[in-house]
DNA sequence: TTTGTTGTTCCAAATAGTGAAACTAGGTTT
DNA sequence: AAACCTAGTTTCACTATTTGGAACAACAAA
């Protein structure tokens, strides 16, 4: 749950209010907004005419209605097109998607979780939980797991700390103990596997993508259903999985990029 | 060039400097910014800051170097989904691109210009961000002129004083009066065609998405080039365009709909 | 009319933002 | 190695902006 504390003044509150009316996930009155602010009404008027007239809301004066703005909209093509693996993955990604005749993830670690910024789906379409711009847990999908293995030390036990743990299916590792052991054993073995820990027969074989430093910039999955691959078949991809993923990291270093978020 | 003036405080200035990091289109120092900047040194560091630890922006500390951050992308997962008409149109674009067989653009009015909110292709299957949010011009696209087309007199008129009518290729309409006698046709004829006024060989139909009150909620265009077809091949296209039009726009009519921004 | 919502405006007090200037850390020149 | 840049960060007194209680409008229901 955890978005932005108050710290950093006005803009703070400003964007947690744009975190807000964007959870609800829907147009949404003053009053509802209201109920649930910690602000007094005329702060939260003020906020919210600001962020109107910035663009960044939508206001339907008719239905007196807040809804997220065009703007963010404008913002997040140039957002995903700079600061994301994404347009430099793309090729890669159709290749490998191509190859494995299955539905190939990006993502990238935000606050321990994992934001999936393109999905590449040839054909048949399976229906889950991504789209680009979603957010996924970070223990318990195989892009999740991936990335937080090889993080350094400290930042991985904070984030395995923070997770929460929720149980989606009876195979999911809901404990920090069993993360961690799970954690090691992909270290070991350079890739992970959701073995229906996050949606039932949804399995995957993700890897994590290195900058030459070794930091992680963001993961990159193979995804199936259980009706069409065992976990074992899956492995067969280990190899096109790492290459592609190694080849992406090779592709980051020579362009730009800004290492992903604790 | 147009956004936000310096009116709403801190919050405004925020948004301003996240527009510039936007427009530079990669990673940027802070002198860089600085520049450009009419704020002084401290307090174009201290908005940095805030946005930063905020999210909005992201700060790979070993080069110094300021982009855009995932928190962006997050959100502007939420305002497509919630704020534009693609979600909702989505099944019809499919159909109209798989009977068309060509591609399908779905725009909407953002002062005056097109933003892209959604494209279909028959060819290659889409990724969300990449051309979502993309902007176009209105005065020599077919989906904006179907859209001014259709607006009100008043806000007509307004939106076609401030185009910018540089000339793209040689078919172009490069003043007023070239552009309202063209509306005019248009609205007589209920659907535009772009004579490769944008860019050479790219011709288009398109129709406007209005709601029930006949307000523009948006606009729809299937998009080839003409070494494929004729524009009067293209115009084989109107009734279904039409209708796709109309069906969309009665969708959005039954759910929520903020009304496109002047 | 009265009462109850819901949204908008006021204004004195409090807070947060401002920016000149000082400082620090690397790197370059003398 | 000392002097000198240049780029980035911190300080602090000053001030403009934000704050929020309360009054006000607009409209609907009793």
């Amino acid at each position: 749950m955890a978005t932005a504390k108050n710290n950093d003044g006005t803009v703070g509150k400003a964007l947690a209010l744009l975190d807000k009316v964007a959870a609800v996930g829907r147009p949404v009155r003053f009053s509802e907004l209201l109920v649930e602010s910690e602000h007094p009404k005329a702060t939260l008027y003020r906020l919210l005419q600001t962020l109107t007239n910035q663009g960044m809301l939508g206001y339907d004066s008719e239905r007196q209605m807040y809804s997220l703005g065009v703007r963010l909209v404008k913002l997040a093509h140039a957002a995903w097109q700079q600061s994301s693996l994404a347009p430099i993955a793309r090729p890669l990604l159709d290749q490998l998607s191509l190859k494995a005749g299955e539905t190939v993830h990006l993502g990238q670690l935000d606050h321990g979780q994992v934001l999936y910024v393109d999905k590449r789906n040839p054909a048949s379409p399976l229906t889950m939980f991504s789209d680009a711009g979603k957010i996924g847990p970070g223990y318990c999908t195989g892009i999740g797991k991936a990335m937080l293995a090889f993080l350094d030390q400290e930042k991985r036990q904070r984030l395995v700390q923070q997770q929460s743990y929720h149980r989606y299916t009876p195979s999911t590792l809901v404990s920090v103990e069993a993360l961690c052991a799970e954690l090691e054993e992909i270290r070991q073995q350079g890739v992970a596997f959701d073995r229906e820990e996050h949606e039932a027969n949804i399995i995957c074989i993700a890897a994590p993508i290195l900058s030459g430093t070794n930091k992680v910039l963001g993961g990159l999955s193979i995804t199936t259903s259980t009706t069409r691959y065992s976990l074992q078949q899956l492995e067969e991809f280990k190899q096109d999985l790492l290459e592609t993923a190694r080849n992406i990291g090779q592709l980051a270093e020579s362009w730009h990029f800004p290492e992903t978020n604790s």
